[in-house]
DNA sequence: GCAAAAGTGTTCAATGTACACCCATGC
DNA sequence: GCATGGGTGTACATTGAACACTTTTGC
């Protein structure tokens, strides 16, 4: 009798907690956990990031980068991959856990820790498409440089994604995850000034570059307007798998 | 009315929540999340991890690092702090936050996330105490190279946060935090070689620290049996923390 | 022929690495 | 006087940093 009452209640009590508005979260004995995923990429020359116009409370109109909450079975890469899933055609991306951001007030009336990943992506990689995502009225890349307002904390992870970023690619050459397939070096020498904040020696870089085996040439060229073709190179993969060892340490 | 109804069902809701076993956790809407912290110390020329013996379930007589659930108005890092503090008298700790671990099935009956700390301690800053810490039945300091059983994915992050205080040892003195205020260039350079795993010159390894400016001599020395006394050297606090920027990035 | 970006080597400084012997003390 | 760990310097290799001109193309 007690254990049928006792069972009613949980039955009610995961109703109510289903359908409770925002504001009861911090009512309740419990925290909410979600991902948030910070999209890196480089177009146009210019580093850029994912980010979402909200069309719900809270911070309904401001941007925000891509997030959702963890599914209770789901581990929480997957939760992220998820995230990374519903806004992009991902392939053999790169994909980290950043930090995890809990302060009590980050999230008006509610309890809300954030377990914060970065990813970087080739622009080809990326749909911009609304269509399915509900609470989501615009998809747009933004440049890290020029950032509107954002919701919650999500300045302080989108710049702390950088700072990781860029401590990354002191270790290892991620940027290729960045650029297209096919690079010119003076496009990979862009993407590490962007990323660094500062201008590298064109010919120390490219020194290194070569001498590093990573690169493979593609015997192709750019056509451009007016101005010499530069050599394609594409990433060389297997050579990269084989060193990840030693540039993650 | 309805209203009264809800509230009534509210505060049952969070009583049972509170009292709830264990086992029951899974079949809420929520997550738990906890705080574990690996903390760390070199003591007898060993590296070693301070470990409790859990009195309660699950895992009922294995050892696991300590921790603790979040506070609802506590952010993460002071979670990890009163975790800390109810096991050590702390001063001036390293303490960063490692990675936040969510697997599924880390947990049993249950989905508990926990966000994973490491701690750099003094020896002589750890008071070995049980009392007071509910659910526990022991203890003690545990070599790393020697663990017993542990509770849930304990060894994973221990080995995690061996690697993480590795790499920050590489780019800054951090090994410090773990000697005693006053050492011999011998035994910092041994807590080296135990946390990187491997023998260093001591002609390259003294002339690297001395060249650094941040010990202090002491113009103390050892008194031991049979061999000539070592000078003591501390630690440049003024130097190091004008220096942080550089070493940390 | 000119604008615009591609491509190319050498020199120097700093840092890391390898290596072997004398010194001060307590017993 | 001997056992034990403390203390010391040089030579070489590797790496990073500074620096300016020629080449190829489209117009």
């Amino acid at each position: 009798m007690c254990f049928e009452i006792i069972s009613v209640l949980l039955a009610i009590n995961r109703i109510l907690l289903y359908y409770r508005p925002m504001r009861t979260f911090a009512e309740t004995k419990t925290h909410e956990v979600t991902v948030d995923v910070v999209i890196l990429t480089i177009h146009d020359n210019r580093l850029k990031v994912l980010l979402i116009k909200r069309d719900k409370e809270p911070f309904r109109g401001k941007w925000s980068i891509p997030g959702g909450f963890i599914r209770l079975s789901e581990n929480i890469d997957d939760a992220a991959l998820r995230v990374l899933k519903e806004k992009t055609t991902v392939s053999n991306i790169y994909l980290e856990q950043l930090y995890t951001f809990g302060d009590p007030l980050r999230y008006p009336n509610a309890r809300v820790i954030t377990c914060a990943y970065f990813a970087l992506l080739r622009a080809e990689d990326i749909k911009l498409d609304v269509k399915g995502t509900e609470g989501v009225s615009d998809i747009q890349w933004h440049e890290v440089e020029n950032l509107p307002p954002l919701a919650f904390d999500h300045k302080e992870i989108i710049e702390y994604s950088l700072k990781r970023t860029r401590e990354r690619l002191e270790l290892c050459p991620i940027a290729f995850q960045l650029l297209p397939k096919k690079f010119t070096l003076t496009e990979l020498q862009k993407s590490y000034e962007l990323i660094l904040k500062k201008d590298l020696d064109k010919r120390n870089f490219r020194k290194k570059m070569l001498s590093s085996n990573i690169l493979v040439e593609t015997n192709e060229y750019t056509k451009s307007v007016s101005k010499r073709p530069a050599a394609l190179y594409s990433f060389d993969n297997i050579t990269l798998n084989s060193k990840r060892g030693h540039f993650f340490s």
